[in-house]
DNA sequence: GCTGATGAAGG
DNA sequence: TCCCTTCATCAGCG
């Protein structure tokens, strides 16, 4: 059945819209044209990879360029979700040369989910994201600085119809609708409390987002509002009984008028896009990320067992915690309000101290931190945003089966790398005021476990059963080991980054020659030693090689900028004018600037920013910036060549043929860190792709779980420990890599906060 | 309702 | 010239 939407554009228009109930229709028309570009897409009840179910998809394709008219350049159909259609529509994708979809791993859940058996997915082969498309052909800049979303909407709106947005507003509109009546319901069953109506309940539970619409939670909001348990009781069931509507509940006849869109603009974008990936080469990482997409689908599917029990519990502290510290806030400033509203804070701040603060953010606090309202409002913040973004977010994700589920944006970023939820969970926990306390009199890490609010990590637990370990491979200081290697490349090494990680320019103590690193057996040679456990190598002075400490050398080489003179290395510093700097105060204060500078200059900070960040002066903050350049001239050299290179050509390559491309080259400095950010991304990606291959050869069971930029998690089934030692050679061989690439292995059978490491040998 | 700022995290 | 991100909340603007 061909249908004739209300709404039509001068793209739109040349496809030709059909709803099917069988596949015939799709089976006839698709042998008549002999398409090489399809489409699938699917409509679902939710964002949920497991839980949540296909209801309708949108199968389609581009005529071949011989067989366009200026009537028809493509056809799409639509129709419910059935596994009998999916099954033949994906023989169909079969003899294409490319199948598309936007963000398509996850249409490939929803087939799953649609019934589709998992080996049938993970056997497609000519799978290609368009939103690779999109970010091998746009520009390298980040959203943040005004660079491309790669929505589907905000890319067609902007590259293919401008009209492109209108569709989905008519579906918005609809759902929307659906929301209003529930919501009316609670309108009408709050009529009878005086006091209590929708607004109330609004401040009194935090509603949240989803889909622009509001979405009620059991959250508390403003706690000063004691709810009478009645109205919670109609609040709390009426939340149950009408369940936030989704797509599956807007009228089939409305959604029709839309669902054609997506599939055709997922056409189009391959039509924009293709050509520029092309010209710039970037076909061989394309079919990269292709083979990646399936290995992430798996390891999506896999999930991380949580703790409900454990999580419950936790919300509870916490909560008990902050209704504790609020009640004390409120006490102190005679006034109800959250701790995120700025303004109230800044009158309290201005009656007091008589001027009124520009802001109240962190530093502002800090400036502060005498004062108790400061702290509480610095505490309050961070226990709040730990509630609301761990702890309830983790339930409400793992409500469905216990399992935490996170999905890998593959394309979102610059660089390369992969953005997961994952990537934000605290590695420390959260302690009571009493048990900071503690921990500054007896040590970090010290305080007994009933100071512990929540402990992220402690959520997650081994799946159990034939699973009963997870494993977690790390590299180590990859980013600066790529950096010091893109200085060996440019044929400028530098010796105290190279000196953190091998025997770079050392001889031998028996043999005299000098360290070489060409081939992987000369690079191996790195961590030899002699019988009394010192390197083998020797520096110039006599001495065996130990690896440059980074961070300290920097901090040594700022206060040399400062005039100090040395009087022992990294322990005792003397000055005509300023107090002498000991051991101690080297290890608590300049090395730790050292080394926050490290890392800043590496992204291209500067004096001023670090004056900021690092709160010292500018004296300090320039002498930080020649300390750092004294320490690491190479790297100083590396950055200026990349950013030359770029206002030349406007692009730079990664190691893995990745393109970073600049229409506008004034933020050329920002390459640099791109092309070690990225080449760093790929390797990881590399691992993913060639572990699977090895897990598939040898029929192993283990499941590859989690990464996160540079660290891998396995759940591991019994008895395959044996493949340890292949995993750490996979990951430790790095044909680019002449700087050493270590891997170290850490194990738990319990929970992510407690995994311990352990020494292996690499295959 | 959308945007930008702010701030909590990860590397 | 501080890099790449995710997620949540609020003020200001239209």
């Amino acid at each position: 059945m061909i249908i004739k939407p209300k709404l039509e554009t001068d793209i739109t228009k040349l496809y030709e819209k059909h709803w099917v109930n069988d596949f015939d229709e799709i089976n006839t028309l698709f042998h008549k044209d002999e398409p090489k570009l399809c489409v699938l897409d699917s409509e679902t009840t939710g964002l949920h990879i497991i839980k949540d179910k296909p209801f309708m998809w949108v199968f389609g394709w581009m005529l071949p360029k011989e067989k366009r008219t200026d009537e028809i350049k493509g056809r799409v159909f639509a129709f419910d979700s059935k596994a009998e259609i999916l099954l033949q529509v994906i023989a169909l994708t079969k003899k294409c040369v490319m199948t598309v979809g936007h963000n398509v791993k996850y249409d490939l859940h929803m087939l799953i989910n649609g019934g589709i058996s998992e080996k049938v997915v993970y056997g497609l082969k000519n799978i290609t994201d368009t939103m690779g498309l999109c970010r091998f052909s746009f520009d390298a800049v980040s959203a943040r600085d005004g660079g491309d979303v790669l929505g589907l909407k905000k890319v067609s709106e902007k590259y293919i119809d401008p009209k492109a947005g209108e569709f989905e507003k008519e579906v918005k509109k609809e759902l929307r609708k659906i929301n209003d009546a529930k919501r009316n319901i609670l309108k009408e069953l709050l009529k009878p409390y005086k006091g209590w109506g929708l607004g109330k309940i609004k401040e009194a539970y935090k509603v949240k987002k989803r889909n622009e619409m509001d979405y009620f939670t059991k959250e508390k909001k403003q706690r000063w509002l004691k709810v009478p348990e009645e109205i919670e009781n109609v609040y709390f069931k009426w939340m149950e009984e009408n369940p936030f509507a989704d797509y599956s509940e807007v009228d089939r006849d409305i959604m029709m008028e839309y669902v054609h869109s997506d599939g055709i603009y997922t056409l189009e974008l391959v039509e924009f896009t293709y050509p520029t990936v092309l010209k710039r080469k970037q076909k061989a990482i394309l079919e990269q990320e292709n083979k990646l997409i399936i290995e992430l689908l798996k390891m999506e599917r896999v999930g991380m067992k949580v703790d409900m029990p454990y999580l419950h519990s936790c919300f509870k502290k916490c909560e008990d915690e902050i209704q504790k510290l609020y009640e004390e806030l409120w006490g102190i400033v005679g006034e109800y309000f959250t701790v995120s509203q700025g303004t109230v804070i800044a009158d309290y701040f201005e009656k007091k101290l008589g001027e009124r603060p520009e802001t109240t953010d962190k530093s502002y606090l800090k400036k502060h931190k005498d004062d108790r309202v400061s702290q509480l409002i610095t505490r309050l913040r961070r226990l709040e945003k730990w509630q609301s973004t761990y702890i309830s977010r983790i339930i409400e994700v793992a409500q469905y089966d216990n399992h935490f589920y996170t999905q890998y944006g593959q394309f979102n970023t610059v660089s390369g790398r992969l953005g997961s939820d994952a990537q934000q969970f605290p590695k420390e926990r959260i302690l009571t005021e009493e048990g900071e306390l503690y921990e500054k009199e007896n040590g970090e890490g010290k305080a007994p476990i009933e100071y512990e609010i929540f402990s992220p990590r402690r959520a997650f637990i081994v799946e159990g059963g034939n699973y009963n370990k997870i494993a977690y491979f790390d590299l180590s200081q990859i980013e600066l080991r790529a950096q010091a290697n893109y200085t060996v490349l440019l044929k400028k090494p530098d010796l105290n980054l190279c000196r953190a990680y091998m025997p770079f320019k050392c001889t031998h103590y028996i043999t005299g020659e000098e360290f070489r690193f060409d081939t992987k057996e000369e690079r191996a040679r790195w961590y030899e030693k002699k019988e009394d456990g010192t390197s083998v190598w020797l520096l110039e002075n006599g001495e065996s090689w130990t690896p440059t400490d980074v961070h300290s050398e920097t901090s040594h080489n700022t206060l040399m900028a400062l005039a100090f003179k040395c009087v022992d290395k990294y322990k005792q510093y003397e000055h005509e004018k300023e107090s002498p700097v000991d051991e101690k105060s080297f290890k608590k204060f300049w090395r730790y600037i050292g080394k926050m500078f490290n890392f800043m200059r590496n992204y291209g900070g500067g004096a001023k920013k670090a004056s900021e960040a690092l709160e010292v002066s500018m004296e300090i903050a320039n002498a930080l910036v020649s300390g750092w350049s004294n320490t690491f001239p190479e790297v100083s050299y590396y950055q200026k060549q990349v950013a030359a290179k770029v206002q030349k050509n406007s692009y730079a390559t990664n190691m893995y043929g990745r393109v970073y491309f600049l229409s506008n080259t004034d933020k050329a400095y920002k390459v640099g860190n791109y092309l070690v950010q990225g080449s760093c991304a790929d390797m990881l990606k590399g691992y993913v792709i060639r572990i699977g291959e090895f897990l598939r050869e040898n029929n192993c069971k283990t499941l590859p779980l989690a990464n996160i930029h540079d660290e891998l998690q396995f759940l591991v089934y019994k008895g395959e420990e044996w493949i340890f030692p292949h995993i750490k050679r996979i990951m430790e061989d790095v044909e680019w890599m002449q700087v050493p690439v270590v891997v170290d292995l850490e194990i738990t059978e319990t929970t992510w906060a407690d995994k311990k490491e352990v020494q292996i040998k690499a295959a």
